[in-house]
DNA sequence: CGAGCTAGGGATAACCGGGTAATCG
DNA sequence: GCGATTACCCGGTTATCCCTAGCTC
């Protein structure tokens, strides 16, 4: 059987044969697929299903000054990502021009465990409990933080001495954040805090875990996030 | 006083839903 | 011709990240 290239099914119908057949040459994520995505669930990315289930869809938005982000992201799941990403314009409420890199995938089966593995009766994104502790990973930790994370000081005297950092986990519940803690603590023996913002929690990192987080992720993180995790001179 | 931890505030940068036009049976 | 399907597109809305400053030892 022929295979059929990402250019073939691009602007046909949703619904064509062709674009079926396109889908079933991709039976599984790869691994760095999979634990990416486990990562952008924690963060940036929207895992939703509009059939009960039978198929997911994912959705990336990141702002203007994330474009090689989003072309990274998208060079790791290009194969289900039929359009290129594209800048998306609009008016906020104050009639700010406000610009957005957007892309998504196809809704596939493929996603489909992943999907129930995040989604609470096909539609809220919840934690379950043991899901740092069975399926996150170092690539997973480096995509959520470069989602969703960022140093507490980036400028200033203080920046200089306080090396702590924020996973902003301000979306979940204390509970499901405090279990959060909990596994990252055991699976990769850090001392993690529960903290506040704006009266939701986020999880501390403190500044003697820097060394322990940094080695751990440094790997993959990209030029663009460099300065959510420096290379300390000592 | 300095180092590191806690928490409030702002203008987005995310998240989340849903409409529709193009194929199929 | 018609209902089902679904990638692309658009809008609602605010929890995000990032900044600042107080607190404790
Ligand atoms: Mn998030
Ligand atoms: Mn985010
Ligand atoms: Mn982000």
């Amino acid at each position: 059987m022929k295979y059929i290239s990402k250019s073939k099914v691009r602007n046909i119908g949703p619904n064509s044969n062709l674009l079926r057949a396109y889908k079933t040459q991709f039976t599984n994520l790869t691994s760095y697929q999979y634990e990416a995505l486990i990562g952008h669930l924690l963060g940036d990315a929207n895992i939703y299903t509009r059939n009960n289930g039978k198929t997911h869809g994912i959705k990336f938005e990141w702002g203007e000054k994330s474009k090689d982000y989003i072309f990274h992201v998208y060079d790791i799941f290009g194969d289900f990502i039929l359009k290129e990403p594209h800048l998306y314009s609009r008016l906020n409420k104050n009639g700010n021009l406000q610009k957005t890199w957007r892309m998504e995938t196809y809704q596939d089966v493929i996603f489909n465990d992943i999907g129930s593995l995040f989604l609470l009766n096909n539609k809220k994104k919840i934690i379950r409990s043991n899901l740092i502790i069975n399926h996150l990973t170092p690539i997973s930790l480096a995509y959520w933080y470069m989602d969703d994370g960022g140093r507490n000081y980036y400028k200033g005297k203080r920046s200089l001495t306080d090396h702590s950092l924020t996973l902003n986990t301000q979306g979940f519940t204390v509970e499901e954040v405090k279990m959060l803690i909990k596994e990252l603590n055991l699976k990769y023996e850090f001392n993690t805090t529960l903290s506040f913002n704006k009266k939701k929690p986020t999880i501390y990192i403190p500044d003697h875990n820097y060394d322990l987080f940094f080695n751990l992720i440094n790997p993959w993180i990209i030029d663009h996030f460099r300065y959510k995790l420096p290379k300390l001179n000592k």
